[in-house]
DNA sequence: GTATCATTGATAGTAATACTATCACTAACA
DNA sequence: TGTTAGTGATAGTATTACTATCAATGATAC
Protein backbone atom coordinates (compact mmCIF):
# COMPACT_ATOMS: atom_id res chain seq x y z
CA UNK A 1 0.00 0.00 0.00
CA UNK A 2 1.02 3.36 -0.66
CA UNK A 3 0.75 6.39 1.41
CA UNK A 4 0.55 9.61 -0.14
CA UNK A 5 -0.30 12.34 2.24
CA UNK A 6 -1.74 15.49 1.01
CA UNK A 7 -0.12 18.88 1.68
CA UNK A 8 -2.72 21.90 2.19
CA UNK A 9 -1.33 24.30 0.31
CA UNK A 10 -2.47 28.25 2.17
CA UNK A 11 -4.47 29.01 -0.82
CA UNK A 12 -3.28 32.44 -0.92
CA UNK A 13 -0.55 31.28 -2.70
CA UNK A 14 -2.18 30.02 -6.20
CA UNK A 15 -5.40 31.65 -7.99
CA UNK A 16 -6.25 28.27 -8.37
CA UNK A 17 -5.04 25.09 -7.11
CA UNK A 18 -2.50 23.25 -8.93
CA UNK A 19 -3.17 20.26 -7.64
CA UNK A 20 -6.94 20.30 -8.40
CA UNK A 21 -6.53 19.54 -12.50
CA UNK A 22 -3.67 17.51 -14.78
CA UNK A 23 -2.26 20.77 -16.41
CA UNK A 24 -1.61 22.34 -12.60
CA UNK A 25 0.33 19.41 -11.41
CA UNK A 26 2.46 19.51 -14.68
CA UNK A 27 3.10 23.26 -14.47
CA UNK A 28 4.49 22.93 -10.69
CA UNK A 29 6.22 19.63 -11.83
CA UNK A 30 7.96 21.00 -14.68
CA UNK A 31 8.91 24.27 -12.82
CA UNK A 32 10.68 22.80 -10.55
CA UNK A 33 12.41 20.94 -13.41
CA UNK A 34 12.72 24.37 -14.87
CA UNK A 35 14.25 26.67 -12.03
CA UNK A 36 16.32 23.77 -11.30
CA UNK A 37 18.04 23.85 -14.77
CA UNK A 38 18.48 27.35 -15.55
CA UNK A 39 17.63 29.21 -12.53
CA UNK A 40 14.66 31.79 -11.43
CA UNK A 41 15.82 35.04 -13.01
CA UNK A 42 16.00 33.20 -16.05
CA UNK A 43 12.55 31.05 -15.77
CA UNK A 44 10.06 32.68 -17.04
CA UNK A 45 6.27 31.52 -17.69
CA UNK A 46 6.37 31.44 -21.35
CA UNK A 47 9.67 28.85 -21.64
CA UNK A 48 7.40 26.97 -18.97
CA UNK A 49 4.48 27.14 -21.23
CA UNK A 50 6.83 25.87 -23.93
CA UNK A 51 7.88 23.14 -22.04
CA UNK A 52 4.72 21.64 -21.02
CA UNK A 53 3.07 22.18 -24.26
CA UNK A 54 0.51 24.84 -23.26
CA UNK A 55 0.08 28.49 -23.35
CA UNK A 56 1.78 31.46 -20.89
CA UNK A 57 -1.52 32.52 -20.04
CA UNK A 58 -3.10 28.88 -18.96
CA UNK A 59 0.07 29.24 -16.19
CA UNK A 60 -1.48 32.98 -15.13
CA UNK A 61 -5.06 31.07 -14.65
CA UNK A 62 -2.94 29.23 -11.78
CA UNK A 63 0.04 31.79 -10.70
CA UNK A 64 -0.55 34.92 -9.96
CA UNK A 65 3.11 35.77 -11.14
CA UNK A 66 6.29 34.50 -11.02
CA UNK A 67 7.55 35.10 -7.47
CA UNK A 68 4.29 33.32 -6.36
CA UNK A 69 4.75 30.55 -7.77
CA UNK A 70 8.72 30.21 -6.36
CA UNK A 71 6.86 30.89 -2.62
CA UNK A 72 4.27 27.91 -3.36
CA UNK A 73 7.25 25.69 -4.88
CA UNK A 74 9.52 27.03 -1.48
CA UNK A 75 6.37 26.47 0.94
CA UNK A 76 5.87 23.35 -0.27
CA UNK A 77 9.30 21.65 0.13
CA UNK A 78 9.11 23.63 3.71
CA UNK A 79 5.77 21.17 4.67
CA UNK A 80 7.41 18.27 3.45
CA UNK A 81 10.17 18.81 5.37
CA UNK A 82 8.31 19.57 8.49
CA UNK A 83 6.53 16.28 7.77
CA UNK A 84 9.80 14.46 7.10
CA UNK A 85 10.85 15.92 10.66
CA UNK A 86 7.58 14.40 12.22
CA UNK A 87 8.15 11.24 10.54
CA UNK A 88 11.28 10.64 11.51
CA UNK A 89 11.57 11.70 15.38
CA UNK A 90 8.61 10.39 16.18
CA UNK A 91 9.45 7.50 17.55
CA UNK A 92 12.53 9.00 19.29
CA UNK A 93 12.32 10.09 23.09
CA UNK A 94 16.00 11.32 22.90
CA UNK A 95 15.67 15.28 22.17
CA UNK A 96 19.70 15.01 21.18
CA UNK A 97 18.81 12.07 19.11
CA UNK A 98 16.06 13.95 17.84
CA UNK A 99 17.85 16.89 16.52
CA UNK A 100 20.96 14.89 14.83
CA UNK A 101 18.14 13.18 12.72
CA UNK A 102 16.62 16.39 12.05
CA UNK A 103 20.38 17.70 10.65
CA UNK A 104 20.32 15.16 8.30
CA UNK A 105 16.84 16.23 6.84
CA UNK A 106 18.16 19.30 6.15
CA UNK A 107 21.00 17.79 3.94
CA UNK A 108 18.05 15.21 2.61
CA UNK A 109 20.18 12.21 4.12
CA UNK A 110 18.44 9.32 5.08
CA UNK A 111 15.32 10.37 3.01
CA UNK A 112 12.01 8.13 3.91
CA UNK A 113 11.46 6.07 0.12
CA UNK A 114 9.39 7.84 -2.33
CA UNK A 115 6.33 5.90 -1.17
CA UNK A 116 6.31 8.06 2.10
CA UNK A 117 6.61 11.77 0.19
CA UNK A 118 4.11 14.00 0.97
CA UNK A 119 2.39 15.32 -1.55
CA UNK A 120 1.20 13.73 -4.38
CA UNK A 121 3.34 11.78 -7.24
CA UNK A 122 6.17 12.56 -8.71
CA UNK A 123 7.13 15.71 -7.12
CA UNK A 124 10.83 15.40 -7.75
CA UNK A 125 12.49 16.05 -4.52
CA UNK A 126 15.79 16.14 -4.76
CA UNK A 127 15.36 18.98 -7.38
CA UNK A 128 13.35 21.41 -5.39
CA UNK A 129 16.07 20.82 -2.78
CA UNK A 130 18.40 22.25 -5.11
CA UNK A 131 16.08 25.17 -5.77
CA UNK A 132 15.39 26.04 -1.74
CA UNK A 133 18.94 26.05 -1.24
CA UNK A 134 19.73 28.63 -4.58
CA UNK A 135 16.48 30.59 -4.52
CA UNK A 136 14.05 29.86 -1.31
CA UNK A 137 15.67 33.28 0.15
CA UNK A 138 14.23 35.18 -2.69
CA UNK A 139 11.06 34.51 -1.53
CA UNK A 140 11.31 36.56 1.37
CA UNK A 141 13.97 38.93 0.78
CA UNK A 142 11.69 41.30 -1.06
CA UNK A 143 10.58 44.61 -0.91
CA UNK A 144 7.40 43.48 -0.27
CA UNK A 145 8.15 40.81 2.49
CA UNK A 146 5.69 42.65 5.18
CA UNK A 147 2.85 42.23 2.82
CA UNK A 148 3.19 38.61 1.86
CA UNK A 149 3.88 37.56 5.52
CA UNK A 150 0.85 39.20 6.88
CA UNK A 151 -0.72 36.91 4.00
CA UNK A 152 1.00 34.25 5.62
CA UNK A 153 3.02 32.76 2.95
CA UNK A 154 5.31 32.07 4.79
CA UNK A 155 3.81 29.85 7.69
CA UNK A 156 5.29 26.59 6.49
CA UNK A 157 8.80 27.55 7.33
CA UNK A 158 7.84 29.45 10.45
CA UNK A 159 6.11 26.27 11.69
CA UNK A 160 9.16 24.22 10.82
CA UNK A 161 11.27 26.99 12.70
CA UNK A 162 9.08 26.77 15.60
CA UNK A 163 8.66 22.73 15.63
CA UNK A 164 12.81 23.05 15.53
CA UNK A 165 12.87 25.23 18.42
CA UNK A 166 10.79 23.26 20.53
CA UNK A 167 12.70 20.74 19.99
CA UNK A 168 15.61 22.58 21.04
CA UNK A 169 14.11 23.36 23.99
CA UNK A 170 13.33 19.78 24.51
CA UNK A 171 17.04 19.47 25.30
CA UNK A 172 17.66 22.35 26.68
CA UNK A 173 14.94 23.79 28.20
CA UNK A 174 16.72 27.57 29.35
CA UNK A 175 18.39 28.46 26.15
CA UNK A 176 17.23 31.30 25.39
CA UNK A 177 17.72 31.82 21.77
CA UNK A 178 16.06 28.49 20.56
CA UNK A 179 13.85 30.08 17.27
CA UNK A 180 17.19 31.94 16.28
CA UNK A 181 19.11 29.02 16.89
CA UNK A 182 16.40 26.99 14.58
CA UNK A 183 16.34 29.73 11.96
CA UNK A 184 19.96 30.07 11.64
CA UNK A 185 20.90 26.66 11.56
CA UNK A 186 18.58 25.80 8.77
CA UNK A 187 20.46 28.68 6.83
CA UNK A 188 23.19 27.63 7.78
CA UNK A 189 22.99 24.62 6.44
CA UNK A 190 21.92 25.30 3.06
CA UNK A 191 24.46 28.22 2.46
CA UNK A 192 27.25 25.81 3.61
CA UNK A 193 26.13 23.62 0.92
CA UNK A 194 25.71 26.57 -1.79
CA UNK A 195 28.99 27.57 -1.29
CA UNK A 196 30.53 23.89 -0.79
CA UNK A 197 29.50 23.97 -4.44
CA UNK A 198 30.33 27.40 -5.63
CA UNK A 199 32.48 29.32 -3.31
CA UNK A 200 34.64 26.52 -1.59
CA UNK A 201 37.11 28.70 -0.78
CA UNK A 202 33.97 30.25 1.88
CA UNK A 203 33.90 26.51 3.77
CA UNK A 204 36.23 24.20 4.79
CA UNK A 205 34.55 21.08 2.72
CA UNK A 206 36.44 22.17 -0.73
CA UNK A 207 38.30 18.86 -2.34
CA UNK A 208 37.16 15.16 -1.50
CA UNK A 209 40.23 13.34 -1.52
CA UNK A 210 40.26 9.57 -1.91
CA UNK A 211 39.09 7.55 1.41
CA UNK A 212 38.09 10.75 3.36
CA UNK A 213 34.80 11.82 4.28
CA UNK A 214 33.00 13.83 1.39
CA UNK A 215 32.14 17.72 1.43
CA UNK A 216 28.72 16.85 2.63
CA UNK A 217 29.04 14.14 5.20
CA UNK A 218 31.82 17.55 6.87
CA UNK A 219 28.79 19.50 6.52
CA UNK A 220 27.42 17.29 8.28
CA UNK A 221 29.87 17.28 11.27
CA UNK A 222 30.18 21.45 11.30
CA UNK A 223 26.27 21.62 11.45
CA UNK A 224 26.39 19.06 14.85
CA UNK A 225 29.30 20.75 15.87
CA UNK A 226 27.68 24.03 15.55
CA UNK A 227 24.40 22.78 17.00
CA UNK A 228 25.54 20.81 20.19
CA UNK A 229 28.35 23.37 20.82
CA UNK A 230 25.87 26.05 21.49
CA UNK A 231 23.03 23.97 23.12
CA UNK A 232 26.00 22.16 25.66
CA UNK A 233 27.73 25.88 26.37
CA UNK A 234 26.67 27.55 29.54
CA UNK A 235 24.24 30.79 29.14
CA UNK A 236 25.92 34.20 29.81
CA UNK B 1 42.93 66.41 8.58
CA UNK B 2 41.09 63.79 7.31
CA UNK B 3 41.83 60.90 6.28
CA UNK B 4 40.02 59.01 3.32
CA UNK B 5 41.42 55.74 2.12
CA UNK B 6 40.59 54.28 -1.34
CA UNK B 7 39.62 51.37 -2.01
CA UNK B 8 40.77 50.29 -4.97
CA UNK B 9 38.09 48.12 -6.60
CA UNK B 10 38.77 45.20 -9.57
CA UNK B 11 37.76 46.46 -12.48
CA UNK B 12 35.97 43.60 -13.46
CA UNK B 13 33.11 45.42 -11.57
CA UNK B 14 32.76 48.49 -14.01
CA UNK B 15 33.13 49.21 -17.51
CA UNK B 16 34.30 52.68 -16.52
CA UNK B 17 35.53 53.86 -12.57
CA UNK B 18 32.41 55.41 -11.28
CA UNK B 19 35.09 56.76 -8.93
CA UNK B 20 37.06 59.00 -11.43
CA UNK B 21 34.18 61.17 -12.33
CA UNK B 22 31.95 63.03 -10.75
CA UNK B 23 28.82 61.18 -12.83
CA UNK B 24 30.24 58.04 -11.41
CA UNK B 25 30.06 59.04 -8.21
CA UNK B 26 26.43 60.19 -8.34
CA UNK B 27 25.40 56.95 -9.76
CA UNK B 28 27.18 55.30 -6.90
CA UNK B 29 25.68 57.41 -4.26
CA UNK B 30 22.89 57.83 -6.00
CA UNK B 31 22.02 54.06 -6.38
CA UNK B 32 22.55 53.00 -2.50
CA UNK B 33 19.87 55.52 -1.72
CA UNK B 34 17.36 54.36 -4.08
CA UNK B 35 18.15 50.53 -3.54
CA UNK B 36 17.55 51.32 -0.40
CA UNK B 37 14.45 53.15 -0.95
CA UNK B 38 13.16 50.76 -3.44
CA UNK B 39 14.44 47.56 -3.14
CA UNK B 40 16.92 45.71 -5.45
CA UNK B 41 13.98 44.21 -8.10
CA UNK B 42 12.03 47.57 -8.55
CA UNK B 43 14.92 49.72 -8.99
CA UNK B 44 15.69 50.44 -13.05
CA UNK B 45 18.44 52.12 -14.70
CA UNK B 46 15.89 54.88 -15.63
CA UNK B 47 14.71 55.57 -12.46
CA UNK B 48 17.81 55.89 -11.01
CA UNK B 49 19.34 58.26 -14.56
CA UNK B 50 16.25 60.23 -13.40
CA UNK B 51 16.87 60.69 -10.02
CA UNK B 52 20.07 62.00 -10.62
CA UNK B 53 19.33 64.02 -13.45
CA UNK B 54 20.91 62.08 -16.26
CA UNK B 55 20.01 59.28 -18.84
CA UNK B 56 20.25 55.57 -18.67
CA UNK B 57 22.89 55.22 -21.74
CA UNK B 58 24.81 56.97 -19.62
CA UNK B 59 24.42 55.14 -16.57
CA UNK B 60 24.91 52.33 -19.22
CA UNK B 61 28.61 53.99 -19.79
CA UNK B 62 29.69 53.12 -16.27
CA UNK B 63 28.21 49.16 -14.89
CA UNK B 64 27.13 46.53 -17.64
CA UNK B 65 24.23 45.97 -16.02
CA UNK B 66 21.65 46.14 -12.83
CA UNK B 67 23.71 42.90 -11.66
CA UNK B 68 26.97 44.26 -12.16
CA UNK B 69 25.77 47.23 -10.03
CA UNK B 70 24.87 45.04 -7.32
CA UNK B 71 27.56 43.37 -7.15
CA UNK B 72 29.84 46.90 -6.93
CA UNK B 73 28.44 47.78 -4.03
CA UNK B 74 28.18 44.78 -1.94
CA UNK B 75 32.10 44.62 -2.96
CA UNK B 76 32.80 48.04 -2.12
CA UNK B 77 30.94 47.23 1.41
CA UNK B 78 32.89 44.17 2.18
CA UNK B 79 35.88 45.90 1.12
CA UNK B 80 34.95 48.82 4.04
CA UNK B 81 34.04 46.11 6.28
CA UNK B 82 37.50 44.49 6.33
CA UNK B 83 39.42 47.98 6.56
CA UNK B 84 36.72 48.44 9.67
CA UNK B 85 38.42 45.19 10.70
CA UNK B 86 41.85 45.97 10.56
CA UNK B 87 41.49 49.17 11.74
CA UNK B 88 39.89 48.01 14.98
CA UNK B 89 41.54 45.02 15.35
CA UNK B 90 45.24 46.38 14.79
CA UNK B 91 45.96 47.66 18.55
CA UNK B 92 44.42 44.28 20.11
CA UNK B 93 46.33 41.39 20.85
CA UNK B 94 43.80 38.99 23.09
CA UNK B 95 42.10 37.43 19.84
CA UNK B 96 39.30 36.78 21.69
CA UNK B 97 38.40 40.42 22.41
CA UNK B 98 39.18 41.09 18.52
CA UNK B 99 35.92 38.68 17.61
CA UNK B 100 34.31 40.61 19.89
CA UNK B 101 35.16 43.78 18.28
CA UNK B 102 34.31 41.93 14.68
CA UNK B 103 31.05 40.84 15.64
CA UNK B 104 30.35 44.48 16.79
CA UNK B 105 31.66 45.73 13.41
CA UNK B 106 29.27 43.31 11.55
CA UNK B 107 26.51 45.31 12.86
CA UNK B 108 27.78 48.20 12.38
CA UNK B 109 28.10 49.03 16.10
CA UNK B 110 30.94 51.55 17.16
CA UNK B 111 31.58 52.59 13.76
CA UNK B 112 34.71 54.33 13.14
CA UNK B 113 33.46 57.88 12.42
CA UNK B 114 33.14 59.23 8.95
CA UNK B 115 36.44 60.93 9.29
CA UNK B 116 38.13 57.82 8.96
CA UNK B 117 35.21 56.05 6.12
CA UNK B 118 36.92 54.19 3.60
CA UNK B 119 36.89 55.11 0.09
CA UNK B 120 35.79 58.87 -1.35
CA UNK B 121 33.07 61.39 0.20
CA UNK B 122 29.59 60.78 1.32
CA UNK B 123 28.85 56.75 0.95
CA UNK B 124 25.62 56.06 3.14
CA UNK B 125 27.34 53.42 5.04
CA UNK B 126 24.38 52.81 7.04
CA UNK B 127 21.94 52.68 3.56
CA UNK B 128 24.57 50.57 2.02
CA UNK B 129 24.44 48.03 5.14
CA UNK B 130 20.50 47.79 4.41
CA UNK B 131 21.43 46.83 0.96
CA UNK B 132 23.66 44.12 1.96
CA UNK B 133 21.58 42.75 4.29
CA UNK B 134 18.48 42.50 1.98
CA UNK B 135 20.23 42.09 -1.46
CA UNK B 136 23.97 40.62 -0.73
CA UNK B 137 23.37 37.22 -1.36
CA UNK B 138 21.69 38.07 -4.90
CA UNK B 139 24.58 38.59 -6.02
CA UNK B 140 26.06 34.96 -5.94
CA UNK B 141 22.74 33.24 -5.79
CA UNK B 142 22.79 33.04 -9.44
CA UNK B 143 22.90 31.34 -12.30
CA UNK B 144 26.11 32.63 -13.50
CA UNK B 145 28.62 32.83 -10.28
CA UNK B 146 30.92 30.26 -11.47
CA UNK B 147 31.31 32.65 -14.62
CA UNK B 148 31.13 35.70 -12.23
CA UNK B 149 33.41 34.18 -9.21
CA UNK B 150 36.20 33.73 -11.93
CA UNK B 151 36.14 37.05 -12.54
CA UNK B 152 37.30 37.44 -8.96
CA UNK B 153 33.95 39.44 -8.60
CA UNK B 154 33.44 38.31 -4.90
CA UNK B 155 37.35 38.49 -3.78
CA UNK B 156 36.38 41.14 -1.77
CA UNK B 157 33.78 38.59 0.26
CA UNK B 158 36.35 35.68 0.65
CA UNK B 159 39.36 37.91 2.07
CA UNK B 160 37.27 39.19 4.85
CA UNK B 161 35.89 35.80 5.08
CA UNK B 162 39.52 34.74 5.14
CA UNK B 163 40.59 37.34 7.44
CA UNK B 164 38.36 36.54 10.09
CA UNK B 165 39.27 32.37 9.53
CA UNK B 166 42.24 33.71 10.55
CA UNK B 167 41.69 35.69 13.72
CA UNK B 168 39.57 32.33 14.34
CA UNK B 169 42.67 29.86 14.07
CA UNK B 170 44.42 32.42 16.15
CA UNK B 171 41.92 32.06 18.99
CA UNK B 172 41.81 28.33 18.71
CA UNK B 173 44.54 27.17 16.12
CA UNK B 174 43.04 23.24 15.78
CA UNK B 175 39.66 24.52 14.76
CA UNK B 176 39.17 22.32 12.14
CA UNK B 177 35.77 24.56 10.56
CA UNK B 178 37.68 28.23 10.67
CA UNK B 179 36.65 29.08 7.38
CA UNK B 180 32.90 27.58 7.54
CA UNK B 181 32.65 29.33 11.03
CA UNK B 182 34.04 32.72 9.39
CA UNK B 183 31.10 32.74 6.70
CA UNK B 184 28.46 31.14 8.70
CA UNK B 185 28.58 34.09 11.41
CA UNK B 186 28.72 36.63 8.86
CA UNK B 187 25.64 35.45 7.30
CA UNK B 188 23.86 34.56 10.44
CA UNK B 189 24.49 38.22 11.64
CA UNK B 190 22.61 39.71 8.66
CA UNK B 191 20.04 37.17 8.53
CA UNK B 192 18.70 37.54 12.11
CA UNK B 193 19.01 41.23 11.88
CA UNK B 194 16.56 40.73 8.42
CA UNK B 195 14.42 38.17 10.05
CA UNK B 196 14.12 40.34 13.47
CA UNK B 197 13.12 43.33 11.83
CA UNK B 198 10.67 41.65 8.79
CA UNK B 199 9.89 37.77 10.62
CA UNK B 200 10.58 38.65 14.18
CA UNK B 201 8.69 34.85 14.87
CA UNK B 202 11.91 33.58 13.35
CA UNK B 203 14.19 35.22 16.42
CA UNK B 204 14.03 35.49 19.96
CA UNK B 205 14.70 39.12 19.60
CA UNK B 206 10.94 40.68 18.77
CA UNK B 207 9.77 42.93 21.37
CA UNK B 208 11.76 45.50 22.92
CA UNK B 209 10.33 45.79 26.27
CA UNK B 210 10.92 49.37 28.31
CA UNK B 211 14.34 48.73 30.25
CA UNK B 212 15.26 45.82 28.89
CA UNK B 213 18.27 45.15 26.00
CA UNK B 214 16.89 45.91 22.54
CA UNK B 215 16.77 43.54 19.35
CA UNK B 216 20.06 44.88 18.11
CA UNK B 217 21.92 44.38 21.45
CA UNK B 218 20.55 41.05 22.22
CA UNK B 219 21.17 40.01 18.59
CA UNK B 220 24.55 40.87 19.42
CA UNK B 221 24.82 38.83 22.64
CA UNK B 222 23.21 35.49 20.58
CA UNK B 223 26.12 35.88 17.80
CA UNK B 224 28.59 36.00 20.94
CA UNK B 225 27.31 33.32 22.50
CA UNK B 226 27.10 31.32 19.52
CA UNK B 227 30.67 32.06 17.78
CA UNK B 228 32.34 31.39 21.59
CA UNK B 229 30.63 28.35 22.06
CA UNK B 230 31.28 26.65 19.15
CA UNK B 231 35.00 27.54 19.57
CA UNK B 232 35.34 27.23 22.79
CA UNK B 233 33.97 23.46 22.78
CA UNK B 234 36.31 20.51 22.44
CA UNK B 235 36.02 19.14 19.04
CA UNK B 236 34.75 15.27 18.38
C1' DG C 1 -30.20 15.22 -25.62
C1' DT C 2 -29.50 19.70 -24.73
C1' DA C 3 -28.14 23.53 -21.90
C1' DT C 4 -24.43 25.31 -19.23
C1' DC C 5 -20.30 25.62 -17.19
C1' DA C 6 -15.54 25.28 -16.26
C1' DT C 7 -11.18 24.73 -18.45
C1' DT C 8 -7.97 25.34 -21.92
C1' DG C 9 -6.11 26.81 -26.51
C1' DA C 10 -5.13 30.34 -29.43
C1' DT C 11 -4.27 34.83 -30.62
C1' DA C 12 -3.49 39.54 -29.66
C1' DG C 13 -2.01 43.25 -27.39
C1' DT C 14 0.19 46.57 -23.72
C1' DA C 15 3.45 48.73 -20.63
C1' DA C 16 7.71 48.31 -18.89
C1' DT C 17 12.38 46.62 -18.84
C1' DA C 18 17.01 45.89 -20.23
C1' DC C 19 19.55 47.05 -23.08
C1' DT C 20 22.18 49.18 -27.86
C1' DA C 21 23.16 52.67 -31.34
C1' DT C 22 23.91 57.10 -33.01
C1' DC C 23 25.13 61.78 -33.14
C1' DA C 24 25.76 66.36 -31.59
C1' DC C 25 27.78 69.20 -27.97
C1' DT C 26 31.23 70.63 -24.69
C1' DA C 27 35.23 70.97 -22.07
C1' DA C 28 39.80 69.58 -21.51
C1' DC C 29 44.14 68.75 -23.37
C1' DA C 30 48.01 68.42 -26.55
C1' DT D 1 43.55 74.56 -33.18
C1' DG D 2 42.63 70.07 -33.68
C1' DT D 3 41.64 65.87 -31.19
C1' DT D 4 39.47 63.35 -27.87
C1' DA D 5 36.81 61.80 -23.83
C1' DG D 6 32.57 62.24 -21.63
C1' DT D 7 27.84 63.32 -21.69
C1' DG D 8 23.13 64.59 -23.36
C1' DA D 9 19.54 63.53 -26.19
C1' DT D 10 16.87 60.72 -28.93
C1' DA D 11 15.56 56.50 -30.90
C1' DG D 12 14.99 51.94 -31.32
C1' DT D 13 14.88 46.56 -30.31
C1' DA D 14 13.94 42.21 -28.07
C1' DT D 15 12.04 40.39 -24.22
C1' DT D 16 9.27 40.19 -20.18
C1' DA D 17 5.32 40.25 -17.41
C1' DC D 18 1.33 40.48 -17.75
C1' DT D 19 -4.18 41.14 -19.49
C1' DA D 20 -8.08 40.45 -22.61
C1' DT D 21 -10.90 38.02 -25.64
C1' DC D 22 -13.11 34.30 -27.77
C1' DA D 23 -13.68 29.85 -29.68
C1' DA D 24 -13.28 24.77 -28.84
C1' DT D 25 -13.86 20.99 -25.75
C1' DG D 26 -15.42 17.96 -22.36
C1' DA D 27 -17.97 17.12 -18.18
C1' DT D 28 -22.13 17.72 -15.51
C1' DA D 29 -26.92 18.94 -14.59
C1' DC D 30 -31.50 18.70 -15.87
Amino acid sequence: MEYTVQVRMNDKLFLRDPESSELGRRIVRQSIMLIADIGFEEMTFRKLADRISTKEASIYRYFENKHRLLVYLIAWYWQWLEYQVIFHTNNLTDPREKLDRILKILLLKNLSPPTFSLGADNIDVSALHIIVIREASKAYLTHHVTEDNRQQLFKPYKDLCGRLASIILEYRPDYPYARSRASSIIETAHYQAYFMQYLPSLTDFGGQPEGLPTGEDRLLEFLRHLLFSSLDAPIQ
